[in-house]
DNA sequence: TCGATCCTGTAG
DNA sequence: CTACAGGATCGA
């Protein structure tokens, strides 16, 4: 489920529930290192900070649970830590009942814990966050200059920029108008100014929508985001021109475009 | 820059 | 049955 927006709403639903909570016991049914329970149990929960799309909890005792969901893990906060289901992988049961569940069908995501400056370090290539004062249009400009990614490539590199997906990296690409196989360092400035902006656009208005999803009365409702005018559409109408919506291959992922309004 | 890989689920 | 999946890493 996860690109940064929906890993950002997981980080303030912790924040609001589990911050302040003690970890009684983790229980693990399937995943993780033994490492983490030891760790974690009977430390409490200090802080839940968000790099990238790693999940960062943060304990008394300057320890890090290190969390990435990767395609298909989960983590949320329940009133009651016997609600888990079978499907559960990590259960941190807090000192009052409610818990922190991690699931992950496909198992492709990570869960650890280790000291915070080990954890950090191991954090260090992660390229600059959108949305925050680190991600200038400077900084954009000098790595989109000397790169020659493919654009699509580029924007899903996590040490260029932080948390763009398939999804939203597609997305950007089309807002901007930008060819997704077009090599950075050949994109106009005017063009890259565009896509810039269309980078914070497509964010801001995910991390919205990935809030509502969260906080609606649906308990979890998986986010639905807003609607995607090329990813997932290949052969429908572009919204915007009329022309088909194609596919093609891209390292190894699909990529979603309008060949018309992306040249 | 490609393909395989980690896994399981689901759509066609 | 095959293909593909909102991610990332590794070796050829």
């Amino acid at each position: 489920m996860p690109e940064m927006p929906e890993v950002e709403a997981v980080c303030r639903k912790l924040r609001a529930e589990a911050v302040g909570r003690r970890i009684r016991a983790v229980k693990i049914s399937r995943c993780a290192t033994p490492a983490v329970a030891e760790l974690a149990a009977g430390k409490s929960i200090k802080a839940v900070d968000r790099k990238g799309k790693h999940i960062l909890i943060r304990l008394s005792g300057s320890i890090t649970v290190h969390v990435h969901l990767r395609m298909t893990g989960n983590l949320f906060w329940v009133p009651d830590h016997r609600f888990h289901t079978a499907r559960a992988r990590v259960v941190f049961e807090l000192s009052d009942l409610s818990g922190v569940i991690y699931e992950d069908p496909r198992a492709l995501g990570k869960l650890h814990a280790a000291p915070s400056d080990e954890v950090d370090e191991g954090l260090g290539e992660i390229g600059p966050e959108p949305l925050t004062p680190e991600f200038t249009w400077a900084r954009f400009h000098e790595t989109a200059r000397a790169s020659r990614q493919p654009a699509k490539l580029f924007l899903m590199d996590q040490t260029k920029v932080a948390g763009l997906g398939n999804i939203y990296a597609a997305e950007a690409l089309f807002r901007a108008k930008v060819n997704p196989k077009r090599s950075m360092c050949r994109i106009g400035k005017p063009k890259l100014e565009s896509l810039f902006g269309a980078i914070l656009e497509v964010l801001g208005d995910a991390v919205q929508s990935a809030e509502r999803a969260y906080s609606g009365p649906g308990e979890f409702g998986e986010a639905e985001s807003f609607p995607l005018a090329v990813y997932d559409r290949e052969g429908e109408a572009c919204d915007v021109c009329g022309r088909t919506v194609r596919r093609i291959r891209q390292g190894g992922r699909s990529t979603y475009y309008c060949p018309s309004c992306q040249r």
